[in-house]
DNA sequence: CTAATGACAAACT
DNA sequence: CAGTTTGCCATTA
């Protein structure tokens, strides 16, 4: 249980939910693009942690984020392993072998998409 | 307090 | 070019 969320991690948990949550449909975006949007590059994994905090969080798209590789990495941490892959089909994005094709294509990025002005 | 793990990514061999 | 290793930041044991 993430109880002890403390400002400084929540403040964290908070920005991903926010870029996560701003993703359009029919989009997906990479651990690792948010992380760099957070400053911090090599945070990618911290943003997956997030990720799977985000299971008690309502209204966060976790299906859109994927590794840089468009990989369904964290399917399998959905209630059912197919669960990611119907939510982004059903949004218009063509899945094969587990793997988002054209990710390019479909790629979100928080830095590019919602830079500061 | 040290060690190991992880829904990743970049660097090295 | 492909496979392997290290790095990052935070959590858990």
């Amino acid at each position: 249980m993430i109880e002890n969320l403390n400002a400084k991690n929540k403040d964290f948990f908070e920005h991903v939910f926010q870029v996560v949550k701003l993703i359009p449909s029919g989009r997906a975006t990479s651990y690792g693009a948010i992380a760099n949007y957070l400053g911090s590059s090599r945070g990618a994994r911290m943003v997956g942690w997030a990720m799977n905090a985000s299971h008690q969080f309502p209204g966060i798209p976790a299906h859109r984020v994927v590794n840089r590789n468009g990989l369904l990495s964290g399917k399998m941490h959905f209630p059912s392993p197919d669960s990611m892959q119907t939510a982004l089909e059903a949004e218009g994005v063509i899945i094969l072998n587990d793997q988002i094709q054209d990710f390019e294509k479909i790629f979100w990025d928080p830095s590019q998409e919602l830079k500061l002005p």
